[in-house]
RNA sequence: GGGCCGUUAGCUCAACUAGGCAGAGCACCUGACUCUUAAUCAGUAGGUUAUAGGUUCGAUUCCUAUACGGCCCA
């Protein structure tokens, strides 16, 4: 038998001494005209032009503090566009009025009308005529003054979260600000905003584990999709020469700081363009968004500056192996070599592997925690790289990059391979690694090579995680910080 | 998957080292107060100490397991 807590009660009779009065706790025809912002602007520009009497702005939010004193009380409530005080005097709203306010609570919303005046201490207050109450809350805020700080309440009860502390709605805003101004950034550019997939017959474009789940009516398995990268390309093929999309993709991994099961990614193609062209692209789409965003092209993450503003480091994978891993450039073919290496500095890596993998795996431990500024690593080994275009210069590379900012890896592009007798044998390679043990290794995708045989023009493309994007903007260690509702292992509800 | 840490009132935290009546602030409730802004003053009330076991005369405290979470590692 669940006990309920005190306060709570009160709260719950409260609404029904409310509905015994009819009084509706949760109307819906009041009408707001103004906000805080466009108060607080016409306080900006016209203070001159403010009494107590004129002009009447209609107003509501959420009571965030009530002082309250015999026949009067000050409150500060709160809107989408700020906060701001009311004062509400007995002589001003009348008795019954004034009588039925002294029975609300912090975390009600209150519809409010009144002009505006200074207070002794200068701050500018509503001071109201007519107030109602909107709507009633059933349940008590945190704390006014330590909020809602334990992580675990702040990502499951999120909405608190986001009443409480106005620095996690920044961070909500700030991403969501991120994503509008890439968008129209891209859109600006003559790329066109497209949605492919999420369920997929055959997950593709990254090496991931999938979630599966069914059809009934079709009787089939589907994959919630990794990536939208095949789809994105067959709309290349279809003419569409410069393609984004800016949406969830989901992997069946463990969570992390870094890693949620679902997570956001920013994919573009523009044919005709190379991935050298895209590493151009992504500096000043980056500079572009932290001018929009910060104001500034440097941002502080985690004490460090980074700067998007000067030329971004362009190096080799061979060449950070060796600057910053310590590896001899003349290691990287040798296999015994590389895995003694590996082993020498307690890195894991599966022996069985390839080469590629043994490097990249290498890089991951030594090398990415190092690359704070910018850079650019390229040369990747073809055979982690399977849907990249080949280097004519250096066939066993690949014609791609990845973007590492304060040592997190931030996007991935490459020119894309076109070639369907290559990406065949690509593939059938994967399938080979698959049958071997490798759980993300690619599946076969038959459809999608018969599209590369229509015809893919010269095309490069490029992932970004948003996620990360965002955490990078924020200042946040947590990808949980930057993600509205992170996962979280469901619990048993004690109190209903 | 592994290691470490955490879970006490609506919220933020004490009490645990060395077992002995579970406490404070804010919020709530009652009263006073027409310029407060972490309002103030007086008084009241609020607890199955995450869950299940064990040790003990006695467990929030020690032990075991479980659940959930945080950080680090894989």
């Amino acid at each position: 038998m669940d006990k309920k807590s005190d306060i709570i009660e009160k709260r719950k009779k409260k609404l029904l001494d409310l509905k015994r009065n009819k009084i509706n706790p949760y109307p819906n025809d009041f009408v707001v005209l103004h906000t805080v912002r466009d108060i607080k602007k016409t306080v900006e520009d016209a203070p001159d032009s403010l009494t107590e009497d004129s002009p009447v702005f209609v107003v509501a939010g959420r009571m965030m503090a009530i002082n309250r004193f015999g026949k009067a009380s000050f409150i500060r409530f709160r809107d989408r566009t700020g906060q701001l005080q009311a004062y509400l005097r007995k002589d001003k709203i009348g008795e019954k009025s004034y009588n039925m306010f002294k029975q609300l609570d912090i975390g009600d919303f209150v519809g409010l009308n009144g002009g505006m005046f200074k207070t002794r201490t200068g701050e500018w207050t509503l001071l109201v005529k007519e107030f109602k109450l909107v709507c009633k809350s059933a349940r008590p805020l945190p704390e006014k003054f330590h909020g809602l700080k334990d992580p675990e309440k702040r990502y499951r009860r999120r909405y608190i979260d986001l009443a409480m502390n106005s620095d996690v709605r920044d961070i909500f805003m700030k991403r969501s600000r991120i994503v509008q101004v890439i968008r129209t950034f891209l859109l600006d550019r003559d790329f066109l905003e497209v949605e492919t997939p999420m369920m997929q017959p055959v997950p593709g474009g990254a090496e991931a584990t999938p979630f599966v789940t069914h059809h009934n009516a079709l009787g089939m398995d589907l994959f919630l999709r990794i990536a939208p990268e095949l789809y994105l390309k067959r709309l290349v093929i279809g003419g569409f020469e410069r393609v984004f999309e800016i949406n969830r993709s989901f992997r069946n991994e463990g969570v992390s700081t870094r890693h949620n099961p679902e997570f956001t990614m920013l994919e573009f193609y523009q044919a005709y363009a190379r991935y050298e062209d895209l590493m151009d692209l992504t500096e000043e789409m980056f500079c572009h968004v932290a001018r929009e965003v910060t104001g500034s092209t440097s941002i502080q993450y985690q004490g460090n500056t980074i700067d998007f503003g000067t030329k971004w480091r362009r190096i080799s994978l061979a060449s950070a192996m060796e600057e910053f891993g310590g590896i001899d450039a003349g290691l990287m073919n040798h296999r015994e070599g590389l895995l003694e290496f590996a082993a020498s500095n307690k890195i894991k890596v599966t022996k069985t592997g390839r080469l590629g993998k043994i490097i990249t795996k290498i890089f991951d431990v030594l090398v990415e925690p190092k690359l704070l500024q910018p850079t650019f690593i390229t040369g990747y080994p073809i055979e982690v790289s399977p849907l990249s275009r080949r280097s004519d210069t250096e066939p066993e590379l690949a014609d791609r990059f990845e973007l590492f900012i304060a040592g997190h890896e931030i996007a991935n592009g490459f020119s894309e391979l076109n070639d369907p007798v290559d990406q065949k044998e690509r593939f059938l390679q994967q399938v080979e690694d698959r049958e071997a043990g490798d759980k993300e290794a690619h599946y076969m995708d038959e459809d999608y090579i018969e599209a590369l045989e229509y015809g893919m023009p010269p095309t490069a493309g490029e992932g970004i995680g948003i996620d990360r994007l965002a955490m990078l903007f924020t200042d946040s260690v947590s990808i949980r910080e930057v993600i509205l509702f992170p996962h979280m292992k469901p619990v048993e509800r004690a109190n209903g």
